[in-house]
This record gives C-alpha cells, structure tokens and sequence, in this order.
RNA sequence: CGGGAUGUAGCGCAGUUGGUAGCGCACCUGGUUUGGGACCAGGGGGUCCCAGGUUCGAGUCCUGGUAUCCCGACCA
C-alpha cells in the first residue's frame, strides 16, 4: 500500500522525508524551503517548548518578544556578526503594493521604498542588544535573564524538513551580565540544561563541548554546543550556547555602572535551540516501520484499539475498553480510544506504528472472555497479553520503561559510533566505511580544520569537556596535539 | 550561485507516428467485512506549468519564460 516507507538501509534521506509526511508531521508549502507543520509534528514541538520553558523559568529567567525585523545598520555593528548572517538575510525594501497596469494582480510600488531596509531576523542579537542599552544602567540592573519564543529567517540554498528550512521555529535566550565568570557560568549553565533536557526529556545522548574557531559562531568569543549522533552515522548539532564577551556590549554601547562607579561594558550570552530538535528526534529512535516517539515527548502515549465482530461484539469490547480509557486519562496518561469503524484494526495498528505511539492495547472478544489484552510496545514491536487488573500501573510503568529503553538503545548505539584514529589512512576509512565520532589529534588551527573539511567534508564537532590530556601528532600534519578533538561528518 | 532532471486528477505515474486523456492509490455511495494496511459494485474529480509559434488538429513538435526536485559550494 501507499503508505510503506523506503527502509532506511535502501536510501537513508527518502526514508527521513516519507516519515515526515507519513507521520503526518510536517509538509513542504508554496513557499520556497519552508515548511508547514501540521498538527501531530506541532503537537510535538509544544512538548518540547513547554518543558524547556519550564526549566528556563526554573532557572530565573523570563520570556519576552522582540520585533522580527531588524534595521539594516544594526546587523553591521558588530563585524564577525555581519559576515556570518549576511549572506542568508531576507531583506524588505517596500511598504507598499500597487495593482499592476495591466490588470493582473499587485506589484511592489517604487515610491514606497523604505528608506532604511528592514532584515528579517536571522538571530536577535542586535536588536536586542540595542534595547538592552536602554535598560541597563547599573550594576542593579544585572544580571538580565531574557529568553524569547520567535520565528527566524535564514535563505537557506539547500533545506530539507525541520534540519533545515528557510523559516524556523526556536528560542533564543540572550542574557547580560556584570563579570566575564558570571557570563561564561550562564552559557554553561544553558548548555547543561540543554543536554540534560535533550538526554531525559528527548531521550537523545549527546556529546557536550566548545566549538573549534571555524565552527564558532559569528560574534562569539566560545560556542558550546551539544552533538548527537543520528542512525547513519552522521553528527548534528543539537543545541548551541554562547559566551558573547563584551562584543555586543561595545558594539552597541551597553555599560553599566560597578558597585565602585565604574563604568563598564556588560557580559553576553546567547543560547537556543530550534525545530532541528525534531529531526534529531526521529533519526535518533525512528526505524523502518515509522517514527519512535519518547513517552515524555508523544502528544498520545497510549492508544485503545476495539476489535470485534458484528454489534454484540463491539458493546462488550466497547464498554471495557471505555472503562480501561478512563482510567488511564484519570492517571494523568495522554490515551486515545480509536473506535472508529471507517478502518479495520489491522490498519490502525499500521497507522499508529507511524506516528510513533509508545503503547498500543487492543481489545477483542478472546480478552474479554479472559480479562486481558494485548499490549504492543513500539519501540520493541513486542506483544504482551496482560490480565486487566492493575492495567493503569502496568502502563505507567511500562512507559518509563520505553523511556528507559529507546534512551539506553540511542547511547549503546552512540557509543558504538565513537572511534578512535591515529593515523590518516585510518581516519579517512573509518569515515567512509563506519561513520559516527571520530576521536584524532588536530594540531590546533584553523588551516588544518579546513583542509580536513575539504577532504573528507568531516568537520571538528567539538572539543568534548571531557577531553582527556593527551600529547599526540596531528592526524593531518603530525605536528604536535595536546588532546583528541571529536570529527565527524554532520547535518 | 554552477551541473542534471522533471512539471498530466489530492498523491504516484502512463500516454505510441500529432487525432480530442488514462491507470494505481486516495475520495464519495451501497453492501459484505473487522486479532496486522479488506472485498465487490457503482460514482465524482483535468487550465495536461505559463505564454507564444507550427498544424485542419498539440499532453505530444519548436521558441521563450517559470516552478519544483536531485548533485555540488554555504549553513542551526
């Protein structure tokens, strides 16, 4: 039937893009590289917003909402910062349409030029950093803990559903603060709740690190970052922190007055993470029969399916399974009673498979007659008769027991990935032959990294916080290495 | 922005030498079904990407646009 996926080993990138739109979680629209997200893959994306909101809040920092566009002389204060978003920037230049002469339809009118162009933002730094100017006078004032919620625009040449679109959905967090120490423990502290938010709540290991000076991002003093590793041994980056220093700060003049009355630029950080989450999701759990959803993270956790024959059979199934239901949602458990007649069960186990549901019950007359059902665990495909006393605790413990598992199968996988090379040769056939991290000496510059980049497209992931100290030769030019630096190649 | 391909029903496609558009899935109606994507019967749905041109006649040939996809350079 229509509705197969290409397995993953046939051709990895269709099997990603069935999924999305059989999953029924997102489409392409009209609009060039963007997407549109439909309900199930929205309903996903809240999840995850609605637990990393609470943990921003948790940890004193407060939402706010910053206009979308952006003048075009603030993007070019700050020069690392302009370089690195100036190539992806859409650009309003008029208010105003007219109808055309000929009849059909609107073109832009040429006297409603703006006289400073607008950019859709690619990030807020700038723009917030000029309103921040206004609110910070003095050491009372700080620290600033701002996160907002937005949509930003980056005109992508090559995009591909939800690891790349030309619009995306994320937060950004931007904070302000009196000392250097106090701003680097901030984006550290972003970065820990990242990982341990993508680790518990997503299920997804990551690697946590600082980026190399080629992958830092623009404006930064550090980029720390948060890597997974996705089924076909490709890298991606899944969250990023930054330690601004005083960049922004001078840029756009923000200083603050010292407890002395000294006069002096404020600390920076920057952190998000995006609707990429979602891609690293179903590349991290999904398999060939759809997508494999975290019970934290799925909008139903449990779906009730009736089988039976004829009306008698569908009133005995129907009142179990509507007492079984209530129980359920009673427990505080996201469950759905599928009990529409419109599609055989055969084809709702197949459906619901797809849409990553972690636990399927089904209901039939031989159950009834012997007060069980049949539970179904997606993550496993494995299929359990279970009396129906005590069922509730049995699903409570049975999804974090999915949670458990899909997480420990991720890390066992991940760590299967990581590999060590010493040598060249080695590390090229590791790349084109396992994939995953690669764990090798680089002698530290900017050069090296970039001819690695174009000769094997492997970049440095990061330099991992666990980094052990190491004396060894660079894997490129043997010159001298103090510790190993994780390669990859990466989404 | 370079290289390659493709635009025909909601989706996936076929359409011969130029002769007035079809298949599968999906959809609608009725019936039989229901423990792993049911079956039968009937039905609806088209600016054949757009604009010119050749021709008695163009989905098909020619010219020019345009859109999308794939491969490269750039990126969360």
């Amino acid at each position: 039937m229509a509705k197969e996926l290409t397995p993953r080993h046939i051709d990895y990138a269709k099997w990603y893009n069935d999924l999305i739109i059989k999953a029924d979680l997102a489409e392409n629209s009209g609009v060039r590289g963007c997407m549109v997200i439909k309900p199930y893959g929205y309903a996903i994306w809240e999840k995850i917003q609605q637990e990393l909101d609470r943990r921003f809040k948790e940890t004193g920092h407060q939402n706010a909402y910053f206009p979308l566009f952006i003048p075009k002389s603030y993007l070019s204060k700050e020069a690392d910062h302009v370089e690195g978003f100036a190539k992806e920037c859409a650009v309003v230049t008029h208010y105003r349409l007219k109808n055309a002469p000929d009849g059909k339809g609107v073109i832009v009118d040429d006297e409603a030029r703006l006289e400073e162009e607008l950019i859709v933002r690619p990030t807020s730094e700038t723009i917030i950093w000029d309103t921040y100017r206004n609110w910070i006078q003095s050491y009372r004032d700080l620290p600033l803990l701002i996160n907002q919620w937005a949509n930003v625009v980056r005109w992508e040449m090559r995009t591909r559903l939800f690891l790349r679109t030309a619009e995306f959905l994320w937060q950004e967090g931007h904070t302000a603060h009196a000392t250097r120490d106090e701003a680097i423990a901030e984006a550290e502290l972003m970065l820990n709740v990242y990982a341990d938010f993508a680790e518990r709540f997503m299920a997804i290991p990551v690697i946590k690190g600082v980026k190399s000076p080629n992958e830092r991002f623009a404006g930064a003093e550090e980029t720390y970052c948060i890597e997974a590793m996705m089924q076909d041994g490709k890298a991606l980056q899944a969250g990023t922190s930054h330690f601004l220093g005083q960049n922004f700060a001078r840029a756009f003049d923000v200083k603050f007055a010292t407890k002395e009355g000294k006069e002096e630029y404020v600390w920076a950080t920057s952190w998000g993470v995006s609707t990429r989450l979602i891609g690293a999701l179903i590349m991290t759990h999904s398999d060939d029969n759809g997508l494999v959803l975290p019970p934290t993270l799925a909008p139903i956790q449990v779906v009730i399916v009736p089988i039976y024959r004829g009306r008698e059979d569908f009133e005995k199934v129907n009142e179990v399974a509507v007492n079984i239901f209530e129980n359920l949602k009673k427990a505080g458990i996201a469950v759905k009673y599928d009990d529409r007649d419109t599609h055989k069960p055969g084809w709702k186990f197949n459906e619901y498979e797809l849409k990553g549901v972690p636990i399927r019950i089904a209901i039939g007359p031989k159950d009834i007659e012997n007060n069980q059902v049949e539970i179904a665990r997606r993550d496993t495909l494995e299929k359990v008769v279970v009396s129906q006393i005590g069922l509730t605790d049995y699903i409570r413990k049975l999804l974090e027991d999915i949670q458990e598992t899909i997480y420990e199968k991720a890390r066992a996988f991940r760590d299967s990935m990581v590999s060590s090379a010493d040598t060249w040769e080695e590390f090229t056939r590791l790349l084109d032959e396992k994939g995953g991290f690669i764990s090798a000496h680089w002698d530290g510059t900017s050069e090296t990294e970039e001819r690695i980049k174009e000769l094997t497209k492997a970049t440095i992931r990061c330099i991992p916080f666990d980094q052990k100290p190491e004396e060894g030769k660079c894997i490129l030019t043997g010159k001298n290495s103090k510790g190993r630096v994780l390669f990859a190649r990466a989404y």
